[in-house]
DNA sequence: AAGTCGACCAACCGCCCGGGG
DNA sequence: GCCCCGGGCGGTTGGTCGACT
């Protein structure tokens, strides 16, 4: 009955892995690359579930996984996605470039939950006192956070959707040509240049009038993060080439431009995300004046958020 | 010093999706 | 169209360790 499992759990080593183990899986993945999972343990010779070694890699031993405390920034960054995109741990790691999705869940889970949510309830006349240390008193993350510096008014998230439930075809109206070439554009450099926009942009992003969608941090404040940020220097194709395979998925689903149809775009959440960075790409590349976005670096808010408005009534 | 509690986080689990046959 | 497989994702668990009493 069942689902099957994955493998055969029988003779397996579980639980935390060796430093030999460490070593194994290393080499054979620096000889043979990533990928076959299923096959990697009888292959390199390793004990372990092949979903197992997967986890081991992409959390722990990637080259570019980057170790210790989550600055303030990134924190900040890790709030406002999401609030933006709920518990996409996976689309907001592709975010924070060197940190994991579990890392980051791990981070939201022990940290910033709590606090939001002491933040939420010391707002709702604390009904709450008989748990203790719920405001982030007490968190040990303490010593590397800085919950002083979230000073954010004390609402309830607004999320595209909260629940982990992969949204797999988005319909944007052909509003946008995305066949268009990619050129001169590293999602790096995007990527980190958008994240300290976005934080800069916090107070003073022009929050949207309009009901629900757009409300608080909205698709057009990270549209125009991006945005706003894509006037330096000249890129790299083969730099936005580099952060997709970094980054896992998008360049699978955009780089191949698979899910990007003209006229009734289709789009993965891979490519959803990824689309932010397309229009960016396809500001700076094509300079033209037909779509919403004005042909400055500085864009117009009010052209985006009507553009996503006018996408969600059709 | 010893016991208890709670936070942290690596690892696991089960579900889901896309691709291929 | 159906089924299987590989891979990815989010939720949860459990061991470890530090803080507190």
């Amino acid at each position: 009955m069942g689902r099957k499992p994955c493998c055969s759990k029988e003779g397996l080593n579980r639980g935390p892995w060796s430093a030999q183990e460490d070593k194994i899986l290393i080499n054979y993945i620096q000889i043979h690359g990533q990928g076959k999972w299923r096959d990697l343990p009888h292959k390199a010779g390793l004990k372990r579930c092949g979903k197992s070694c997967r986890l081991r890699w992409l959390n722990y031993l990637r080259p570019d996984i980057k170790r210790g405390d989550i600055s303030a920034e990134e924190e900040q960054l890790i709030i406002r996605l999401h609030k933006l995109l709920g518990n996409r741990w996976a689309l907001i790691a592709g975010r924070l470039p060197g940190r994991t999705d579990n890392e980051i869940k791990n981070y939201w889970n022990t940290n910033l939950s709590k606090k939001l949510e002491g933040d939420d309830k010391s707002t709702s006349m604390q009904l709450h006192k008989s748990k203790k240390k719920i405001n982030g008193c007490s968190i040990k993350s303490s010593k590397k956070s800085s919950s002083e510096e979230i000073n954010k008014p004390a609402e309830p998230h607004r999320v595209f959707r909260t629940k982990a439930v992969r949204c797999t075809k988005v319909v944007i109206p052909g509003l946008l040509d995305f066949n268009q070439t990619v050129d001169n554009v590293g999602a790096e450099n995007v990527v980190s240049q958008s994240s300290s926009a976005l934080i800069q942009e916090d107070n003073n992003s022009a929050t949207s009038d309009h009901d629900g969608l757009l409300m608080d941090l909205d698709i057009s404040e990270l549209l125009l993060w991006d945005a706003l940020n894509s006037s330096s220097g000249s890129l790299q194709a083969n730099d936005y080439h580099q952060i997709n395979e970094n980054g896992d998925h998008r360049d699978r689903n955009v780089a191949n431009g698979d899910h990007l149809h003209h006229h009734g775009l289709e789009c993965s959440d891979f490519a959803l995300e990824a689309m932010f960075e397309d229009l960016l790409m396809d500001e700076r590349t094509t300079r033209l004046g037909d779509h919403p976005f004005q042909h400055n670096d500085m864009m117009d808010l009010k052209s985006l958020e009507l553009y996503f408005l006018n996408s969600e009534d059709d």
